[in-house]
DNA sequence: CTGTTAGCGCTTTCAA
DNA sequence: TTGAAAGCGCTAACAG
């Protein structure tokens, strides 16, 4: 590709700037004792090799970090978490640092391979979005001195900053709304209970019927959507009981989405009007949630500030002075409102 | 956090197995020439400490690399890019790299300093959806041994690989089926023409329209929007023209989503039908794009496929035999689906 | 089968 | 203001 395909070091740097090494890595932080006119003869040979300091040799240096953060994310595809990454991407740059990003497809081994390979590549910290309820290698992480932050779920037993949503509040305001509009027979469509997030909100809509004195319907229950397409069967299923719902509640932005596809084509055969079928509530916003055919509701949060917010969280204890105060839970607020 | 906050080196683990650190060192590579029974108490030694090798020293040595590919997007919050990142993530795992993912803003300054500081940090490739026309610093990756891929847009004059779509095939055919369907007054909503995919797009509209005997209609044509918000507005200024076009041809999802958030909204007040409005054709298809109020067709194609071809062009490179040949332009097809 | 030596690229420490 | 030495964690190459 090209003549020289080597990457040029410190060594001939100085070469050809006349110096000798330790000069050249001077210069290049900061320039500190170093007279200006060599300081000038060292940028142009760095300028002329196209010298970049090699930032794993700096980082074995005692005392030296990567600048790495690992995030480990359920699913990038997902717009709700890319703009989480979004998020903490912003922060982390503000510092210098970057991400190393792995995708653990909701899998607890892959999430510990992967946070295994982020503590070989001696990142500072990690931002994790856990798809499981075991800790062992998060705590381990700590154990080394490398600092956990929990996203949108928390894990029993492990102590780590963490910034969830207010999931159960959001999702108890969300079927409140419902219920104040009279609907009595609620459907529920998540993800699976024992995910974090999935049992608080679920917790939430719970709590909502059961203080009107209303109790779950388990025909009226699902879940176990992990992707829009399975929501789309299991709302299919919801539509075609015998009592159907006249209102569902959507844990998530792919269970919203999954039901509101399902609609659509059952309004397409023509045979039935939009009044014929549930309205929506969403945990979560999403793009065109206002055409949707059907009344919708979200409850809105922003994922780029939970991104930001974790972000922080972990910084803080790398650079501030919150080495070893104990955990942070922030509990982000959501916002109801109606879109259409 | 912990009464051990340091990560433990090979010689610790050799300590605690009472070998030498290469006896470790072998083993953690294969075990290759160590008896069976010291392996054990080596492999005792690292999960008692839960050792991991510093991936940083590894690649500091002569022959390694970093196990690194760096990707810089425009917009990761884009679900398209954050599935093409997906489609580089996934394929780069196979072979046990990570993605070091910087996100540019569509900023060609910002571009560059992140390739500076992913060649600092030793990585094996670079995958880039470039911001810009300029390409010195990814000329001068290439001219030290670090292979460029280009995803989604190529540059003049950079002798890199890059995997394309057919953007001007699949314009060209989106507005012909416009034309087929009688429509002669067609808008167009798309990004800068200075943009690759935006310049190769609107070629293909106008080529389309030529074929047929139609000229372009300035006030029918924005070009600059680069967000959801930009597009509506720009949406808002064609339809609210003394003669508003018939359909719209949209360049990407940004566009095509701001348009028919526009249309919506104007259907929103009740004085006017679907049929006031124009019919759409978006290049990128996107969620919910069924539940538009307006005929909507899409040019479709997989953004994970891109990132997943982007990645193995770059593998090629770096572990096939194609250390050296000439770059390949690959140009991915483009479906026009009827979405309703 | 195992250990010693040396050196990757860099920078802290010490000496000049 | 500059340089030489030493060592960060790791592993080829060479002994044994």
């Amino acid at each position: 590709m090209s003549e020289r395909a080597r990457r040029p070091t410190v060594k001939e740097v100085a070469v050809r700037a006349g110096v000798s090494p330790m000069t050249v890595s001077r210069t290049l932080s900061g320039g500190l004792n170093v007279k200006p006119d060599v300081q000038q003869r060292v940028m142009e040979a760095v300028a002329e090799l196209g010298y970049h300091r090699n930032e794993n040799a700096r980082s074995i240096r005692p005392g030296h970090s990567s600048g790495l953060i690992g995030v480990a994310i359920t699913n990038i595809a997902n717009p709700y978490y890319s703009t989480f990454a979004l998020g903490v991407e912003e922060e982390a740059a503000l510092t210098g640092r970057r991400i190393l990003l792995g995708n653990t497809s909701e899998d607890a081994a892959r999430e510990a391979d992967l946070v295994g390979d982020f503590l070989g590549r001696r990142v500072d910290g990690l931002i994790v979005v856990p798809a499981g309820t075991t800790s062992a290698h998060l705590a381990h992480s700590q154990n080394q001195g490398v600092p956990v932050v929990l996203a949108s779920r928390r894990i029993d037993g492990l102590a780590a900053d963490s910034v969830v949503l207010a999931d159960d509040d959001g999702a108890h305001r969300g079927t409140s709304s419902l219920l104040d509009r009279g609907h009595t027979r609620i459907g529920y469509l998540g993800n699976a209970l024992s995910i974090f997030t999935g049992g608080r909100r679920y917790a939430g809509f719970v709590r909502a019927l059961e203080e009107r004195g209303l109790t779950v319907d388990p025909q009226l229950v699902a879940t176990n959507q992990q992707t829009v397409d399975q929501a789309r069967e299991a709302t299919r299923t919801l539509l075609d009981a015998e009592h159907p719902p006249t209102a569902i509640f959507c844990a998530n932005n792919r269970n919203a989405i999954g039901a509101l596809k399902e609609i659509s084509a059952q309004l397409g055969d023509g045979t039935r009007a939009p009044a014929d079928f549930p309205e929506i509530v969403s945990f979560d916003d999403f793009e065109l949630a206002e055409l949707s055919p059907v009344p919708i509701s979200v409850i809105d949060h922003d994922p780029r500030e939970l991104g930001r917010t974790a972000a922080r969280l972990l910084l803080d204890r790398l650079d501030g002075g919150e080495r070893e105060t104990p955990p942070r839970a922030i509990e982000l607020p959501v916002s109801l409102r109606g879109v259409r």
